[in-house]
DNA sequence: GTGCCATATATACATCATGCATATATGCTG
DNA sequence: CAGCATATATGCATGATGTATATATGGCAC
């Protein structure tokens, strides 16, 4: 995510502070230096930062009901909000960037390594966290059903349906589902930052290749299409979107069918990164 | 920017902290006061946070060349990067929110308020700033040019020109220009900052209004298309774009014409909020 | 094995957006 | 008044998309 390699570290050997007022002239290493070893960053009042993650999936496991969105929350134990459902999160260390940061909340929380994970926004108003000012750079995640599977298994996570209310992209704020028509209260303002992921991976399912994100490896064109349907929330024309998706040079045939269906089993295509352009 | 109404203050009164290990059943106002009194956010190590503004502009008053994307940037009189060119930026305060912080910043160092304003993204590299762990969280505003010559005129403020060298959607770091192929150094991260604000303008001109926000009230069709050919570097359709926006229903004839033109002058158009979808 | 069923896959056609070309309109300049 | 540069309008070819129809294929009931 971090468009240039960092620097390196330059790490300024301690000197006494230089009084201000008179900025040297030039640019000399020791005159830089000298001012770095001066300069004091805890004189400005700093927030508390964390890192909360929307880890998205879709479910096709059930084949009689449409494919939703799900998203991972987990039941708060402790003030504030106890009790309350809340985005897999924590603090940002001093020594990590942020998409780092992220990884390592999904690994430890989630125990999942290797996923899409993109920042999504920073949420920052000044009463989001009774605790004090916290703010928190909100990322998202996509992971496909067989690893999501791994999850429900191995953790005391709660995985909750999300079910999205609004057909447009208007962003509101989107509050989980404990079952059918049966909402389940977020804490702090994480229905805002899940209204926002979904908004997000809308806005994105069209121009980049992130709905493959959300399947395994070898998938049908109606596997594909059920994962589409399930992000926008609407039912998308079949031939259109056949064509679509064949003309985008993003899919390639394994020449394999899909196995042990009702009726006539469909090809399974994978994902390639688009040759032209 | 924010999604919900912050909640009211609810500053719980001090209390003696309450020894851990046992939390307290129930969810009695007492026990969750007692938990937050008893917290300690400062346990965790903490980043200085900061906001910088990509204030961005189309210039269309040269009539010869193509008109050019801007951006606002400020040399710098301190370390680190002393003489590099920095966007306008400051500290986030801890009773501010994020979008007050952006328009602030843009208030104090640029005059400027009302200005379109959208979070574009947070910047976390650990050692992307010399002086410790800064975090900024970078925004993007855009202003017409009749209020951007107002800044250059009143401040000491050095307005540069974008040149951007990919066509595409890359979205790598971008330098400024002092002149025609002149670069001018920016200071810290800031170059990736300029790149993806310019990656995100580029990407909303097509869905959103936003273009509007870089011309003044009342405009000619042509100079709405030479803002979209400066955002996107590259030229565009003529009778496509007019047709395209003229169906987009955000369009409003003022029945006005184009004054003092050398040739036959253009209707002028305003924008209005479209009143389908 | 035979026929039915549900879905995949292929083909044809109408519709719409867009690119391109041409023709006309209009205000200024000399 | 003629010419110029641009705006504005119209027509047509092309490609993408929505819709309909026809054919293919594997499992299942009998």
């Amino acid at each position: 995510m971090a468009h240039r390699p960092p620097p390196p570290p330059a790490r300024p050997r301690r000197r006494p502070p230089r009084p201000p007022g008179k900025p040297p002239s030039g640019r000399s290493r020791d005159t830089e230096e000298a001012f770095l070893a001066g300069y004091d960053l805890a004189a400005f009042p700093r927030p508390s930062v964390t890192v909360d993650v929307v880890l998205l999936t879709v479910d096709r496991t059930v084949p009689t009901s449409a494919p939703r969105l799900h998203a991972v929350a987990y039941e708060r134990t402790e003030h504030p909000d106890r009790h309350k459902h809340a985005l897999p999160g924590g603090f940002v260390r001093l020594d990590e960037s942020l998409d780092q940061a992220a990884a390592r909340i999904l690994r430890d929380k989630a125990g999942l390594e290797g996923l899409f994970v993109e920042q999504l926004y920073t949420f920052g108003a000044p009463q989001r966290d009774p605790r004090g000012r916290v703010l928190t750079v909100a990322y998202y995640a996509l992971v496909g059903p067989e690893r999501l599977a791994d999850l429900a298994l191995r953790s005391s996570a709660r995985v909750h349906l999300v079910d999205v209310p609004w057909a447009g992209e208007t962003g509101g704020p989107v509050d989980l589902l404990a079952g059918p028509g049966e909402p389940l209260p977020l804490a702090f303002d994480h229905a805002d930052i899940l209204g926002m992921a979904v908004k997000r991976l809308r806005g994105k399912l069209d121009y980049t290749p992130v709905g493959f994100q959300l399947l395994p490896a070898e998938f049908t064109l109606r596997a594909l299409q059920d994962v589409h349907e399930a992000v926008r929330g609407e039912t998308v024309n079949k031939d259109s979107f056949r064509r679509r998706m064949l003309a985008g040079g993003m899919l390639e045939a394994t020449g394999e069918r899909e196995p042990a269906t009702y009726h006539r089993p469909a090809e399974l295509y994978r994902f390639v990164k688009r040759s032209s352009v």
